[in-house]
DNA sequence: GTAAACCTGGCA
DNA sequence: TGCCAGGTTTAC
């Protein structure tokens, strides 16, 4: 589910509640997220005030006045949900924290491919390999790139999606933003002009923007930290489409599969 | 490189 | 019943 527009929504829907507001009592309902919760997670947490909540990538990162911070990841369906009366917990519901001033985050995961880290960010091994931000123009350009795809050969959708090279793009977008630059998912990077990899960029941060505009996107049950729906499934033009009309040339989007995950792209307007 | 692993739910 | 799903890691 959540690529970085949904992350980054998340953190913005959240901050309000949580910046300022101290863990006072943590319930590990289930530890064994893709790494397990260490025994002494709820103690590490409770009594210490959230100072600021920054996304990094796919991740959240909450930190305290000391470190460690409290590093989050979704997964694929992770969810976040902060409210002021809340639910009865259900069997996904895997860890409950409530806050000093009232009001209670939920992180509820069915498939618990997420995780939950207390660890420096600056050492932790889950940031310390991420690519550039997208929105990094010192760092995530056209020339940048262009370099990295004359070492090796690989398809642009696969290079797109690598972490290490750029972070916070899934499947969702990575097929979004390939649409968006004309460029089909197999292209080789070694193939690609500097101008090629100029638009790859442009397209990434128009595509990410507009997504994070509409809160990202809500394919089947992503919510945002206060339990909304995003909006962007609504402005897709090629994920998970296959069949349809492209909304530029009204030819058919086509799907194949690329590194076992699926790819959509206009086989027209695509190149 | 590519496949399988981790897990559950939803859908054909 | 089998296949697919927003992610990442590990093993051939």
């Amino acid at each position: 589910m959540p690529e970085l527009p949904e992350v980054e929504t998340v953190a913005r829907t959240l901050r309000p509640h949580l910046i300022g507001a101290v863990p006072v009592a943590v319930e590990v309902r289930n530890r064994n997220l893709r790494r397990p919760l260490p025994r002494r997670f709820a103690a590490l947490l409770e009594g210490r005030r959230i100072e600021t909540l920054q996304r990094r990538g796919k991740y959240l990162i909450a930190q305290f006045a000391e470190s460690p911070a409290w590093i989050i990841h979704l997964g694929m369906s992770g969810r976040l949900v902060f409210s002021l009366e809340p639910a009865p917990l259900g069997p996904h519901d895997h860890v409950v924290v409530r806050f000093d001033r009232g009001g209670t985050l939920v992180f509820t995961d069915p498939r618990r491919f997420g995780l939950m880290v207390l660890a420096d960010p600056s050492s932790s091994d889950l940031l310390s390999g991420l690519g550039p931000e997208p929105f990094d123009e010192e760092a995530f350009h056209g020339r940048y790139l262009f370099e990295l795809g004359r070492r090796r050969r690989r398809a642009v959708k696969d290079v797109l999606m690598d972490q290490r090279v750029v972070a916070g793009i899934g499947n969702i977008y990575a097929n979004e933003i390939l649409f968006a630059a004309g460029l089909r998912p197999r292209r080789s990077v070694a193939r690609l002009t500097l101008r090629d990899c100029e638009t790859l960029v442009r397209a990434t941060r128009c595509v990410l923007s507009e997504a994070i505009e509409h809160r990202g996107s809500s394919v089947s049950d992503f919510l945002d930290g206060v339990g909304r729906r995003g909006g962007y499934q609504w402005r897709r033009r090629v994920y998970d489409r296959e069949g349809e009309e492209c909304p530029r040339c009204r030819m058919p989007i086509k799907k194949l599969v690329i590194g076992q995950r699926s790819s959509f792209y206009c086989p027209n307007c695509q190149r």
